[in-house]
DNA sequence: CGGGCAGTTGACCCCGCTCAAGCGCGGTGG
DNA sequence: CCACCGCGCTTGAGCGGGGTCAACTGCCCG
């Protein structure tokens, strides 16, 4: 973690971002005077499972991943957030410890808004109170689908399925690779098997011209027959 | 689905439950007065996945359970609800179609608040409104939880951790069966794994003495050595 | 040049799914 | 009252998806 010289504004955030934008003037104010930013390289471990989460964080450069940690340490990836993205709430409003480890995963630069504040915002303010429960109800609808996702289909279809998910959620560069670049064990962590099972699936992908891999950068070329692939049901 | 002749009063679901409990009393009386009731059999469904929510709805008797559909028309039960839970939120907050369909397994009577009057609570009463977004962040993690669950244990350990899961939901009967009967297919949707499965790992839990089986109600008997099984990690 | 790590490939084998057959109990109708 | 039927449950046999282990490659970096 390295403090930053210079705060980045968060116009981009109260702007652009589906949640900041409810603020007033005023708590804007406050926020922008309260909030802190750390820039975290590849590797830097925001914060443990299992530890409390003293605020909010939001993304304003980077990506980071959200997993749980199983047997002999074998990492369950449930969820990555990006620029524009806050993270952290689901431990502060269940007054839970967190129940998963935050890593970065792209030299991010994060804010971060103490929970008090974070916890005031969300009392005084209705709207902003709603978007909150709506974006964690939304991720409760993604958690439910991806739990049938895992009981039931197979890893090749839930590969298939998580590359198109990376499309839409990261986007591609302009040479068309997708915008996130995960190691094999990442995407293996991600899909719920094991590396070697995703490598040879990749290659499988790759040879019958579904993608198209450059080391760690992959470029979805066939996304109909991937979607077929995918979309068992 | 019957109607009632009577009315049941929500007295219980105001004063335990962990949501109602913060309504004011002119709130209380305009939800008293709105709210509608009715009775189901089990094998009623309360509504389809993919369908509009009209409402929140509150559990007075009985259980039900909230399953998705997958490969060809195989449920997967991500959860149940029982006296004084309240679902359907989660699709109104977050502006989604169900994420599951809902049916009955034990007549159950349920109350119904329609959207608007559940949304004017929210938007009204920040200490409701906290309750909810606690609420769906608990649920939130649980997800989370079984994610891992399901990615990397095995259906053995799987299968002890959900006869725990249902001792500590529903607890047990004057005879110290599981309050909760479920059919070895419904165990099987809730653990993600065949039938035939489920029945074998029941076997032979019964072998080890670890439970007693009596046709469907099942009775924990030797609750530590479950949670060594199920606690791999 | 050598060490280390990510990635790759092959071999092996076991968990758990599927298919098929049989069992037992409760309900229905003759 | 018994015979039959159907559904839920049980058990066995077979096999294949995918996890594990081990060896090798290629690249980066000191």
């Amino acid at each position: 973690m390295r403090k930053l010289d210079k705060i980045p504004s968060c116009e981009f955030c109260f702007k652009d971002n589906d949640i900041f934008k409810y603020l007033t003037k005023d708590e804007y104010d406050v926020v922008s005077y309260i909030k802190t930013c750390n820039f975290f390289d590849r590797g830097d471990v925001i914060y443990h499972e299992g530890n409390r989460v003293g605020g909010v964080y939001c993304v304003n450069k980077g990506i980071v991943k959200h997993y749980k940690t199983g047997i002999d340490g074998k990492e369950q990836i449930v969820r990555f957030s990006k620029k524009g993205d806050i993270f952290g709430f689901r431990s502060i409003l269940s007054e839970e410890p967190a129940c998963t480890t935050t890593k970065v995963i792209e030299d991010a630069g994060l804010c971060f808004i103490p929970l008090d504040q974070f916890l005031s915002l969300v009392n005084n303010n209705p709207a902003f109170s709603m978007a909150i429960m709506k974006m964690s109800c939304v991720e409760l609808g993604a958690a439910n689908k991806y739990i049938l996702d895992i009981a039931q289909k197979n890893v090749r279809e839930r590969l298939a399925e998580i590359l198109l998910l990376l499309n839409d959620n990261f986007g591609v560069t302009s040479e068309g690779y997708l915008a996130i670049s995960l190691t094999r064990d990442e995407l293996a962590s991600f899909v719920g098997t094991a590396t070697e099972s995703v490598i040879r699936l990749l290659s499988e992908f790759k040879h019958d011209g579904l993608i198209e891999i450059n080391r760690r950068k992959i470029k979805l070329v066939e996304i109909n027959k991937l979607k077929k692939i995918s979309e068992i049901f």
